[in-house]
DNA sequence: CCTACCGATCGGTAGG
DNA sequence: CCTACCGATCGGTAGG
């Protein structure tokens, strides 16, 4: 990958070091040697780093976001009104943005935690909204008859922590193609949620 | 609960803490606050921070894995040869190992990577144990058609992952009671795994 | 369990 | 992007 801007090669050495070692685990010196300049150097580019943090959560949640937009406008425009084939496209979706950037998508998933009051806010209510998507389309398929009867909130916290894991697993350079590995992942959900 | 000893009550005390905000993210002295004492007292009782969480990765292991001999031996006694019985009582094993005590079995699941080399290598040998028991229930499954096809590998892991999810969001005060959280990840699981 | 303290490292700034 | 540096905090020790 040819190098864009200064700003950006930081964010990305910043989410493999992050995603390994976690937010308050590595160090702005850290960062800097990954980089071969001295940490102080960093301060031209960023102007914290929780600043760092953010800009790489922020921009992983407004990808995971967009993803699901054109999934849910693509399923409505091929199937309107299946709940299972939108869930489908939603969890097919939801593995491309993870496995397009395992790093960037695991800090997003796992250190929310460190970022300051307000983005953490912020973050949490973009991320119940986004939880809300796929749990509409739960309710919706157990109302319509094509889910079995299950308890949609827990369902789809599990749907969502099971294709979360991904993150744990996932090896761009591993036996599966992210396709293969998304067709899984979307045949386990919709398995999860019909009846037995 | 009753204090049984300084000791545990440093890593009960801890487990929360690392939970909260990380292991990198918790100081000894913010341990120490929470127990209205100097940091460095606590040295009398620990002999450095990574002792510490190796105590609680340490303990929770050897909980999940007892649990699952348990129950594996209980299936078995109950439904000799049953894939299907024996995986839901892992997966109930399971969950009632990490609601029992989910500040440090949330520690167990994300925490492992700031152990020290050995004890980080030793860990992830058990996970690796852990993890067969269940995949060779899904196999067993697949074999007599117990389970739908498919791949045990990732199906196994994306099961675990679902399961460990009740540590982001388990709450002990929540509207349901462990074992109603326990019997749904049981449904889950079998159903993910069931022919469609 | 305390006070007093150690060297190392932290995030960040000044000034070039 | 560098050197030089700041105050704060880190894990841990000594000695009581």
């Amino acid at each position: 990958m040819v190098e864009i801007s200064r700003r950006r090669a930081i964010e990305d050495v910043a989410s493999d070091l992050f995603r390994e070692h976690g937010y308050a685990g590595t160090s702005i010196r850290d960062i800097a040697r990954a980089l071969s300049v001295q940490g102080a150097s960093l301060y031209a580019h960023v102007s914290s780093k929780e600043d760092v943090l953010w800009a790489i959560v922020d921009r992983a949640a407004t990808r995971f976001e967009r993803a699901a937009d054109a999934a849910e406008a693509d399923a409505e425009a091929q199937r309107p009104g299946d709940p299972a084939e939108a869930l489908a496209a939603l969890v097919r979706a939801h593995v491309g943005v993870l496995t397009a950037d395992v790093d960037a998508a695991g800090v997003f998933v796992h250190e929310w935690r460190s970022l300051d009051p307000a983005h953490r806010e912020a973050i949490l209510s973009r991320r119940d909204a986004y939880e809300v998507r796929f749990r509409r389309r739960v309710e919706d398929g157990i109302a319509v008859g094509a889910f079995g009867m299950t308890d949609p909130a827990i369902a789809t916290s599990t749907l969502l922590s099971a294709v979360n894991g991904v993150a744990g697993w996932y090896d761009p350079n591993g036996r599966l193609p992210a396709a293969r590995i998304a067709d899984h992942l979307v045949d386990l959900s919709v398995r999860m949620l019909s009846n037995a």
